[in-house]
DNA sequence: TGCTAATTTCATTTTTTTTTGAAAATTTTG
DNA sequence: CAAAATTTTCAAAAAAAAATGAAATTAGCA
């Protein structure tokens, strides 16, 4: 339940928008952690989805109370997933904070950062399997190489759908 | 690098399996854990994926070198995803353990077992992010509904795409 | 039914991942 | 250029996840 300072029935405005951002955090938390990433990052994002304006980094300890550690580190992985920019803010020398809402431009990269570099290594992993396959008696060397074909063409079958679901998402 | 115990240059019938065998299971723990599962899982399943015949749970055991305890969990995780199924041995009162081996299957399944719950919840989330809404300067509840919108289309294309996904692959 | 093998469960231990916090590095500006 | 603000890095601490192993349960068989 989310914590309230007011007794009255009705929030403030400040506590309602505080409503949204923790059911807006906890969907992202949730989210991100499907996809493996750590709570923080769930987090930061989830605050900046629902934010107006471009946050700095020290807003975003404070109302998360987390670390700047983490902070920091959170920003990173969601920069590198295009997931967060930076926006100049005249007159503060500090960075502040955007998250990307197109998320169908946040799932194309995803599958390119994060999944494709997998699906190049399993092939690599593919070839070295029918490396060690020869000299088999015959039945037992069939058996592996149907096993093999299945890897391959799940693997091809992968390398092509994904990249292409991210253009099939039309939302 | 693969442990051999042999010293010439060829390896035997049984080393060779055993090459084949570490590289499947090698590239099994590494896709589920791309999914989520915890090394056992893809461990035991990278095993049987390359066994022609169906193991029994201590064969399972002794090959991997992990205990009884992380394969029983891994293969009642394995049986839940439909990924491994037991087939009766004459005259062995143990269970023996085969893959399946259709990915299509597996993953129409991982979908519907591992990714719809969560969608599911997510549009309770939603909706509480709306009802958490009302009563804001115009504005600013303008560009609350404008995330939330996004939010809807995102969960509903995910919930039409996602199972439709596994009848798109054809290998 | 009682005995034994096979399997599951679960408290504990181990391993891995994430967070923290403070020092180091970097950047900005007076 | 130096002082101050901001950000990054990274060793250590904390938390979370997974594996272990032994006790409890279940199932098969004589």
């Amino acid at each position: 339940m989310p914590s309230s300072t007011s007794t009255s029935g009705k929030l403030s405005i400040q506590e309602m928008g505080k409503e949204l951002e923790i059911e807006s955090i906890d969907f992202f938390v949730r989210m991100m952690s499907m996809l493996g990433m750590p709570r923080s990052v769930g987090e930061i994002y989830g605050l900046l989805y629902f934010s107006s304006s471009p946050l700095p980094m020290d807003q975003i300890v404070s109302r998360l109370g987390i670390s700047l550690g983490s902070a920091s580190q959170g920003l990173k992985t969601l920069r590198s997933l295009k997931a967060v920019r930076t926006s100049y803010v005249p007159g503060d020398r500090r960075d502040h904070y955007l998250a990307e809402t197109e998320f169908r431009r946040l799932f194309a990269n995803f599958i390119k950062e994060e999944i494709m570099p997998h699906m190049e290594s399993a092939k690599e992993r593919i070839e070295r399997m029918e490396n060690s396959l020869p000299g088999q008696d015959p039945d037992t060397e069939n058996f592996y190489k149907l096993r093999i074909e299945k890897l391959k063409r799940l693997t091809r079958a992968g390398g092509r759908l994904l990249p292409a679901l991210a253009g099939l998402l039309k939302f």
